[in-house]
DNA sequence: AACTAAGCCAACCGCATCCTG
DNA sequence: GCAGGATGCGGTTGGCTTAGT
């Protein structure tokens, strides 16, 4: 049956915005606030569909909009949080404060992918290129240099990776076979630094967020994510049970990956 | 100066998820 | 619990700009 279409395409405009149109767009949300996109157009006097208004507003008028060139903190940033997150657009933005899902997109496409092409970094995995070259007799299963790249990569503590990869290594035997079938391709998404405030759409976030970390066994996915040992995850989980009774997500996960944010 | 290729980015599209009645 | 609407997200595209020949 197929969903009705969010607006009118006959009797809307495409392309380019005018200034017109961002004024109009600009006052509108000026006078009324943000929401209710779908009607927004025709409260606002726009020819255009309320996706397209939205768009507008968040990846360019908005007024918090940080514009110009992404620093080298930015851009350092953004490979941590990638290396952590993928593609989640939305979740690395909302780590770089002016920035927008789209710009961060953006520069990762035509930026960042080239500079970690340049240090011999394979942008989508965020391993060594030389690694993907070299698969071995199990795709899955990487050697412990690899996994001390890695460590270097995200500042993991050598000494606590050595011995988590070791036992991985020592407990290979009969689960060998299994652990080959094991998606080491997890993703997991971390809650928005940004405090709730008054804005329902934030307040939603922030509950999804919160549904999210705790549908997780946080250091378990983020070691998957990342690509460490099953077990180092179980080590990091049993070492902070252990000292803070009990993982603290967001600022102590960022810690363990070596992001201060 | 004219043409082409590459780079860049705003905007669109379709799908996923959430919300609401 | 379900269906349909609203919104958000990520992938992709089209067109403008810049660099190279």
């Amino acid at each position: 049956m197929g969903r009705s279409p969010c607006c009118e395409k006959a009797h809307t405009n495409k392309g380019a915005w005018t200034k017109e149109e961002d004024d109009r767009l600009i006052a509108h949300i000026q006078a009324h606030g943000e929401g209710c996109w779908r009607s927004l157009p025709k409260a606002a006097g726009l020819l255009r569909c309320g996706k397209s208004c939205r768009l507008r507003w968040i990846n360019y008028l908005r007024p918090d909009l940080k514009r110009g060139n992404f620093s080298d903190e930015e851009d350092e940033l953004i490979i941590k949080l990638h290396a952590l997150l993928g593609n989640k657009w939305s979740l690395i933005a909302g780590r770089l404060p002016g920035r927008t899902d789209n710009e961060i997109k953006n520069y990762w496409n035509t930026h960042i992918k080239r500079k970690l092409f340049s240090r011999g970094i394979d942008p989508s995995s965020h391993r060594p290129i030389n690694s993907l070259n070299n698969k071995s007799s199990s795709s899955n299963s990487r050697s412990l240099k690899q996994e001390i790249h890695m460590a270097d990569f995200f500042q993991y503590d050598h000494s606590e990776v050595t011995s988590c990869f070791e036992r991985v290594a020592s407990d290979a035997g009969s689960r060998s076979e299994e652990r080959a079938d094991i998606n080491l391709d997890l993703s997991i998404s971390l809650p928005c630094s940004s405090p709730p405030d008054d804005n329902k759409n934030n307040d939603r976030k922030a509950a999804i967020d919160s549904k999210e970390i705790i549908s997780n066994s946080t250091a378990g996915k983020m070691c998957c994510h990342v690509g460490l040992p099953v077990n180092y995850a179980a080590c990091c989980e049993n070492r902070y049970n252990g000292e803070n009774g009990g993982l603290q997500r967001g600022i102590t996960c960022d810690h363990r990956l070596g992001l201060d944010l």
